[in-house]
DNA sequence: ATGAAAGCGCTAACAT
DNA sequence: ATGTTAGCGCTTTCAT
């Protein structure tokens, strides 16, 4: 049943049936102006009769500045991305732009292939969100190629953040509110532009004259925070609470306190980072920050677009103030 | 900071530099026999050097046939369709193919426009999960590119999917056996191929002796899923016991449940289907099938690169067999 | 091992 | 409103 697909229908086939120039046929299809409707309808009739499609590598190919977005996305297991995703096709879907998608291979370390595949794919301007490279990195990536870096800001790069410092200091202050004194954070690897959220973690806890307990993970994902938070839970001095990098993480220290025998928020108080659904559902009920990755993502849509027309406009620098939403996987320690 | 990007660099530029011919430089950066060692790193030095880098478009357009492979997700944020996109990668990328994604714009609906963005970017093989269109649609389209349908058997096209009928059977039984006899089944739109679940819902619930009763929600998600079973239970003789579609769905019907004052498993028994990594976390316990979403995606891709190689094979059916995965979700009715 | 040359399907001046 | 023509950057026979 298989027909023997030999050679694709071109515009030239269009043209030739119709009886005009392969001109018009191109134009026809791009709505360029300068087209009777009368052949504009005819050429459509006979495209949809020879079973003509447009060839988008060859339009890419011809056209001298290219009309497509390559969207980077780290995990498509972390929720926080998938709306990244819609975001920004939602900005990106009213102009006639293509978006292209490229997911990392790797979860917690540095990635190469990725990138270069959106690169081989000529696009005119990367949305990346999140990438893992030290900033000098970023920076020389972004002289190849416009670049926008969401969730995390470059120094001379285009830049859709979330204040993270913010969100971490009212995560952790809210635990210290609510009389926790024993506060460990779980992350994952140190990268370059992803410290913030420790960095400010450990500064409030040290201001608050504790001490500040980490947990790197090997990643930022939920299993590996499941087994880097099994140490924590082993120690008579266990925390009382615990700050996680995002959701993802905090799921996965949930998992494990309850292997443990813990309850939240019974014995565990656990903030999470991303507000994403599964902390609003009834049994989760995470308290978490909410750093509008939606939002982030619509912006960085814009953004792209604003490059894409003005490549030689000055580096844009946009930052989202977090929220955070108190739910009850946090409640004041047990005595 | 920003340096003008005029005319790309080409492998014109590469072999003038090294001083070699075109030919060369394009054999050298494919692998192809017949370039000497000495030459192949000149030419990958002055590359480097130049800042060069593969135009895949012009590629593409050059080579008789594509070496890419389409991959059409109806929904990122269902986890399911995230598991077969790593199930598809895992499974093509030791082969040198490049994968491109398409999202679904519409979650419910029939959608064209994804689909012909992968048929214009000239992939060679379409993976399709889930299509939504009846399968006349999906047959035409077959004809015109390769098309391995997955999560759904389509009639003469390629086919990867789960057994829904046992699946589903699995399901009702099980709910039956703890002695429900108010069992509702709460799914999206009628879509042809995506029948199995609730017509077996149905069989075995009139094989009980019982009355069926089917919610219908706008599209498959959690969204549409909770304010469609919002009505089952206002009434007065309200189901104790509800099979949904999917995973995402019976977290929705979890949580207007929730609103309605009813706990699960103890006013409520839930089963999902999909076995996604929310149905196991603590406090949700879900009871789901599992359809080995991961599996899927890795079969479909062998069974792209099988169909690219061979484009007159005989139409290929592979059918895994689900497993359900019973949790707390699920418990004999209270009496 | 290396090179010359044709052409993939399309766009975009530039003509008419 | 319509046609002519010259590429876009690459792959790929076919020579040498």
């Amino acid at each position: 049943m298989k027909t023997t697909r030999a050679r694709s229908i071109t515009q030239e086939d269009v043209a030739r049936e119709v009886g005009v120039s392969r001109t018009l046929v191109s134009f026809a299809f791009r709505g360029a102006p300068g087209v009777s409707d009368e052949t504009k309808q005819a050429i459509f009739d006979a495209a949809k009769l020879l079973g003509y499609s447009h060839n988008a590598a060859a339009a890419d190919l011809a056209r001298k500045q290219p009309a497509t977005v390559g969207l980077f996305l780290l995990d498509l297991s972390n929720e926080v991305y998938v709306d990244v995703f819609s975001g920004v096709r939602e900005a990106i879907s009213p102009m006639k732009k293509r978006l292209i998608l490229s997911v990392s291979h790797s979860r917690g370390s540095i990635d190469e292939g990725s990138l270069s595949s959106l690169i081989e794919a000529r696009v005119g301007v990367i949305i990346a969100a999140t990438l893992l490279e030290p900033d000098s990195q970023v920076q020389e990536l972004s002289r190849t190629v416009p670049l926008i870096s969401v969730t995390r800001r470059v120094e001379g790069v285009d830049s859709v953040y979330s204040n993270n410092v913010a969100g971490a200091r009212a995560a952790v202050e809210h635990l210290l509110r609510l009389g926790h004194t024993r506060i460990a954070h779980v992350t994952g690897p140190i990268h370059q532009g992803h410290e913030d959220r420790r960095l400010t973690y450990e500064e409030v806890i040290h201001k608050a004259g504790l001490v500040p307990q980490v947990v790197y993970a090997q990643d930022y994902t939920q299993e590996a925070a499941r087994q880097a938070a099994d140490q924590l839970f082993g120690a008579l001095d266990r925390p009382t609470a615990v700050f996680a990098h995002n959701d993802e993480m905090a799921l996965g220290v949930r998992e494990i306190a309850f292997v443990h025998g813990l309850e939240v928020p019974r014995d565990l108080s656990l903030v999470g980072y991303d507000d994403s659904r599964i902390a609003k559902l009834h049994g989760i009920d995470l308290t978490s920050v909410d750093l509008h990755a939606l939002e982030l993502g619509r912006t960085a849509g814009i953004t792209a677009l604003e490059r894409l027309a003005k490549p030689d406009f000055p580096v844009i620098d946009r930052k989202l103030e977090p929220r955070l939403m108190v739910r009850s996987s946090t409640a004041a320690p047990a005595r």
